[in-house]
DNA sequence: AATATACATACGAACAAACGTTAGTGCATC
DNA sequence: GATGCACTAACGTTTGTTCGTATGTATATT
């Protein structure tokens, strides 16, 4: 095969691991039929090979599904790190996370929607690392919309339904992506950004 | 069988038709394993029969599938009428179609969810049918969003963004099913909707 | 009231298809 | 000559579903 012409070893200057190519053909594929309707031959046919063959690259079609849900994870996690440290205003940290969860959706949509509907998918102990990881996560965002609502930046809410409907909002950037008379995205990000924070304000 | 007593024909005075038991059940399962993860045997266990034995009631999976996706999708519809032809102001409408959403997610979430996320492995026409339905409900809520926009009610915003925020955001309330210190209902309605159409009002 | 008839529904066994995955083989590159 | 990788073939499970049958209930006939 080698289409890339010569390869050192495994890796490649053109486009990384060709498990790295697997894994990316595995999330286009996951977002659209599911992680349970996909088939390792449908993999196998788009990614140009017998099924067979995927496994001289990985182990499982368990470990894709793993390699896509803790990609995602460090991804918000570390971005929340960053946040979480920095000296803003408790309102602006959270309009920066929100921001940040549009673009992620904006860019790498199919990996955040595969992440997110299927994870359940996982078995232990991945599946309990990632449940922890996002309950923890959601505790974190919450304490900050806490912080802001004592400081009278935000208006008297419950800050774990803020929770909820700002991480499942982004959501809809599925939709955004499939319709015809699409807005920028710019413009989609001023928007939810407008509806959302705004609504939020004291 | 036959625990609940003499049945006349099909029907039984207690529960409904035993198809009903079944479609029940069968909700509760795809909402928790997803429809492809469900199996028609974890389907007969949870009904306290064997597999072969559904089929005495049903046609197919795909039928318990369609049964949910469409009452579902017949519920909205109808809301959606009755709220169109009233003659409230655009942003009371609005309030009262998210009201409707929330109440729909608290009360029957399962049905809600799984129709949200296993629609798309109906097979055609009622595969496109619901599609088609879907798309027109959100055209009609869009609708009713920039009339809104236009007596000046509703800020200034994209209408198809603001839908697409609504639908997603009442998806959370999955989570608040699941977590364990709740505040009530009744909170949540309230809170969800300070937050999403106080941040729509001009 | 007893009996025959029709029907509804449960069952165990089995089916063909699809599933994830393994084994063994051959070719190409280093 | 060793290693990397794709292939064909096949494995054992699980899938949704069908078939034939037994049995209990409801209705009709005597």
């Amino acid at each position: 095969m080698y289409i890339w012409g010569h390869m050192a070893k495994i890796k490649s200057k053109n486009n990384g691991t060709k498990k790295e190519v697997i894994v990316e053909a595995a999330t286009r594929l996951f977002r659209e039929k599911g992680f349970k309707a996909a088939s390792m031959r449908d993999l196998a046919e788009a990614v140009g090979v017998e099924a067979a063959s995927l496994y001289n690259h990985i182990q499982s079609k368990e470990e894709l599904l793993q390699e896509i849900c803790f990609k995602v994870a460090n991804t918000f996690n570390q971005h929340l790190d960053t946040i979480e440290s920095s000296e803003l205003p408790a309102i602006r940290k959270v309009e920066a996370i929100l921001r940040f969860h549009i673009r992620q959706m904006l860019e790498h949509y199919e990996l955040v929607l595969v992440a997110d509907r299927d994870w359940k998918h996982l078995s232990d102990p991945y599946l309990s690392n990632f449940h922890n990881q996002r309950r923890t996560y959601r505790k974190r965002l919450a304490g900050i919309i806490e912080k802001g609502i004592q400081t009278g930046e935000i208006k008297q809410v419950d800050a774990p339904t803020v929770v909820l409907i700002m991480l499942h909002a982004v959501n809809g950037i599925e939709s955004w992506h499939r319709s015809r008379e699409k807005i920028s995205a710019k413009q989609l990000e001023e928007n939810m950004v407008l509806i959302m924070i705004e609504g939020l304000k004291a």
